[in-house]
DNA sequence: GTCTAAGCCGTACGCTGTACGGTACGACGT
DNA sequence: ACGTCGTACCGTACAGCGTACGGCTTAGAC
């Protein structure tokens, strides 16, 4: 029995739950819609690490255990919490609809999940367990799906596609979070750390055993201020793997 | 100070640790290498989870504190494992030198970065933070660059196209180890995963309202017998990545 | 009014990382 | 050979975690 990491060892359960009536509350208030609110705030706000279930608890008032009587674990609770994190961003799904060619409409739909990753980074974390088939993860789903439909994919093709963008802004997102991160923890912004870091790891890599990395990481070095900008990472992957799929297209004649 | 999660609030000490001598054993055979030995033992054959400092000790019977003689904390010896995770597979920094063409030598460099992290799954857990620049990261990124020299693109495109193959790999394999922790923690296969939940979604979707994503979920489901194959997700990605980076050289002439 | 089911929650257990202070040993100066 | 000192080692303790268990309290059915 794990104590970390989501992964509900009752599917089913946790699909009743998503799928089923959230607001139906107790005699103190309590629902599963409150609780989930109250950890996603938790998360946004103080990260992750802070949504545990005395936390939670705390922050509606209540005792510790009465979260067990609406979630039964912390397990689903995060599975619950990555669902509800798409309600802001995706409540309507007509709303991304097949005005523009499809590039432009999957540029959308990158930007739109690089802007979900900034807003919870929290989801980072969550990833990476099967997913997690919410209301609104559905939603998304088809709202992602519709640019790319009618241009000559398959529907095959179609998802693939549309998860080899999604996991790249994922890739992308991860890469700004790890920034972030390592920015506030050690107080530094990227251009000290590698003025700091810069100098020692030029001294400890001698040029006759690296020579393509180190002319490479110096001049990545150089144009990003920082050992990598996610940002720019996010629109050149985008760019090739567009490009990509503009030839997939293309073959078909 | 956050109990959980890698990212050291000294690099400088990190580094020093990473490229110093880690051999140097005190009176009871205690040695950096074999706490961070030790430690990857313990996270290859039983999972991240296992590795806490009261395990890693006891493994090595030793007490828990003498380990900190040795390492600052478990932040930086999570550090030390993803560093000495590369060392089996890029010993030789000069294996996949410059034969055959670049795209090939970048699906070698893609399949060799899938090996890892079937290998050492765990490394997924520990990405997304700072990159730990230990010496075998360091030949690891000279081996995955040279692919790329000398074939038309700048050096700050050499090191996005490689940040590019290397996160989708990431990603490709992070979706892969979903499946089998799932996999394994339901004791159902995906298959059987299918065959319980799909019935359920297609009974609380209604059609009307995910035209596109039902008819394309279900070929998808269909075709992988899964919500998702991160195989073909690694493969087709790798191709359409690589068509990009064909383009990027092509424009220029 | 009574009974029952469900909501609520105090306590406790085993786990985590690690701060602190004490012990014991290897090496070195005399 | 002997005292001294730095350092390796480690026992204990503390705050925090998820949650099993059992008891209390209350809303609704009859």
């Amino acid at each position: 029995m794990p104590t970390d990491g989501p992964g509900s060892a009752n599917p089913a359960r946790t699909l009743g739950l998503l799928w089923g009536p959230q607001d139906r509350t107790g005699r103190s208030g309590l629902s599963i819609r409150a609780i989930v609110d109250a950890a996603v705030d938790l998360a946004d706000t103080q990260g992750m690490d802070a949504v545990s279930m005395r936390q939670v608890a705390e922050k509606l008032g209540v005792g510790t255990m009465s979260l067990y009587t609406h979630v039964p674990g912390k397990t689903e609770l995060t599975e619950l919490m990555s669902d509800r994190a798409l309600a802001d961003l995706y409540r309507d799904v007509d709303e991304p609809r097949s005005q523009g060619d499809w590039r432009s409409g999957m540029t959308f739909v990158a930007h739109r999940n690089w802007d979900l990753y900034l807003r919870h980074p929290w989801l980072l974390e969550l990833l990476g367990f099967r997913p997690v088939v919410g209301p609104h993860l559905s939603d998304k789903y088809e709202a992602e799906l519709r640019p790319l439909d009618g241009i000559g994919l398959s529907d095959v093709e179609m998802d693939s596609a549309l998860t080899l963008v999604l996991t790249h802004v994922e890739g992308a997102a991860r890469a700004h979070q790890a920034q972030i991160g390592a920015r506030q923890e050690s107080g530094r912004t990227d251009a000290q750390w590698w003025v700091q870091v810069g100098p020692i790891l030029e001294k400890v890599m001698d040029t006759d055993r690296f020579p393509v990395s180190g002319r490479v990481g110096s001049a990545a070095g150089q144009a990003h201020q920082a050992p990598g900008d996610p940002r720019h990472m996010l629109d050149f992957g985008l760019a090739r793997i567009l490009d990509g799929v503009h030839g997939l297209i293309g073959n078909r004649g």
